[in-house]
RNA sequence: UCCGGGUUGGGGUAGUGGUAUCCUUUGGCCUUGUGGUGGCCAAGACGUGGGUUCAAUUCCCGCACCCGGACCCA
């Protein structure tokens, strides 16, 4: 036997079709707003990511060189891909560009709750817009999706904070590194009061700065103002209007209710400018966030490209798993079948016809292939969720009939085989 | 990379310095004409490498993998 590599997963059918459905949810929702689905490779030079986060990086990417000596690494997310293909037709590409997929990524890292080294996102992203629109359709089709898959704002709460609020008060405390404060900011739920403020302090900020900013960060969403007197700065301003736009906008979308504007979140990552978001499980059952996103407006130009705005979200499938789970609802994991023809003596032809006409109605449906005895079809039948199970049997054939049987009630009857499945394209039952 | 806890048939378990219990599962048969409820038969396990020992699944060490956590979350 083989070992499953560390942090990979198989997926069975039954588990496999849970995760079907809900992915489905999600990117059918996206299509809806007009996300058109792209595909990506697997692999990308690892120059792409050492030059952007430093060759520390490669530490925690699957890396190696292929047998042209290039430098390569799985790709550990999409946003570089996604801007490289950006700036690559930057010019035809008409604006704003909205582009969805789902796959797997990849990095080497210890697996834990929702973690795992092989792991797939759905991410949605979109370009060429800089208006709070679009940030609040980003916001919109991520609690779309999450409705739709049976959670409600009971559930999950989105936590809106703005970077450049928190960049605009940091810079108004005089020499800080902004990077390093916003990155105590994020960890701030996680870890001791005490940790909390020393990273602040090295970031560059003195005790009474770092309470002051601290009490700055907990003002209500409806006292932002506050802040821009506080600052007295045009950055804080503007950004404070900008997170107010997106809200209003988030309000005509419908998903206003989903949003807790929270500048305590901040997002680990630097490149974000604007906006920013994480959802949370409403209960706190999952610790950890369950995914986010929000606003990179000088990424693209990082990448050669022209000055080009963009904002976008990435669901982690394992983390948003455990909070459907978490919720109830997570999709039943088992196979469906629509009919299973039965076969009893030499009665393929007929059995085969009937099989082929129930595919072309769009059912799923299964015929013996392994010569099992009656018994041993009607409990495979059983065991792949059949509803109904064709009976074929040489019997039946000469008094010109086959039987239907539903295998929730056991019910019986014969009908005309002629006449089955006839018109409908999924016959049930109760039509005969 | 680090820390804690694990690893016995496919799944769940019992147990032991002298190779293993029970349940379930899978396949076949009873029953090519009735599954989800019976009976019979069969298949199937001590993660891996090394050490101690007459003998290791059991004790010791390393490794792998699993679960959880730290770091990190691009």
């Amino acid at each position: 036997m083989y070992d499953r590599i560390k942090g990979f997963r198989d997926f069975y059918p039954e588990e496999m079709q849970a995760r079907r459905q809900v992915t489905d949810t999600i990117e059918t929702v996206a299509r809806q707003y007009g996300f058109r689905e792209i595909g990506t490779p697997a692999l990308e030079r690892a120059e792409m990511y050492a030059d952007k986060s430093g060759d520390e990086i490669l530490e925690e990417l699957y890396a190696f060189e292929d047998k042209g000596g290039r430098k390569l690494a799985l790709t550990p997310e999409l946003t570089p891909t996604v801007a490289r293909m950006v700036v690559a037709k930057q010019q035809e590409l008409s604006k704003p560009i909205k582009w969805m997929s789902t796959r797997p990524f990849w990095r080497y890292e210890e697996p834990q709750q929702g973690r795992f080294r092989e792991f797939y996102q759905t991410n949605v992203d979109i370009f060429g817009s800089a208006d709070p629109a679009a940030d609040a359709e980003i916001l919109a089709v991520a609690a779309d999706g999450l409705t739709e898959l049976g959670l409600s704002s009971e559930d999950f709460d989105f936590k809106v904070s703005h970077r450049d609020i928190l960049g605009g008060l940091l810079e108004t405390f005089g020499d800080v590194n902004t990077t390093a404060a916003i990155r105590a900011v994020d960890k701030r739920a996680k870890i001791d009061e005490g940790q909390y403020f020393e990273l602040l302090t090295d970031a560059g900020l003195s005790d009474s700065q770092a309470r002051e900013f601290d009490e700055l960060l907990t003002t209500p969403a409806d006292s932002l103002d506050e802040l821009v007197d506080f600052a007295g700065t045009d950055r804080v301003e503007q950004a404070v209007e900008n997170l107010e736009n997106v809200l209003a906008a988030t309000e005509d979308f419908g998903v206003r209710k989903h949003c807790t504007v929270s500048l305590t979140t901040a997002r680990g990552l630097d490149y974000y400018t604007g906006v920013v978001f994480e959802c949370f499980d409403s209960t706190g059952e999952v610790s950890r966030a369950v995914f986010g996103g929000g606003r990179y407006d000088t990424l693209i130009e990082g990448f050669g490209g022209q000055p080009t705005p963009a904002v976008g979200f990435a669901p982690g499938h394992a983390t948003l798993s455990l909070l459907c789970q978490r919720a109830g609802v997570w999709p039943e994991e088992s196979v469906t079948t629509d009919y299973y023809v039965l076969q009893v003596g030499d009665t393929r032809p007929t059995a085969a016809r009937i099989a082929r006409d129930l595919r072309a109605g769009g059912n799923i449906v299964e015929a013996d292939i392994a010569g099992r005895s009656f018994g041993a079809q009607l409990d495979y039948a059983d065991s792949i969720n059949a509803d109904l199970v064709v009976i074929v049997g040489e019997r039946d054939l000469e008094n010109g009939e086959v039987t239907l049987k539903d295998m929730t009630s056991g019910d019986q009857k014969s009908v005309p085989v002629d006449a089955f499945p006839g018109e409908s394209k999924s016959p049930t039952f109760a039509e005969f």
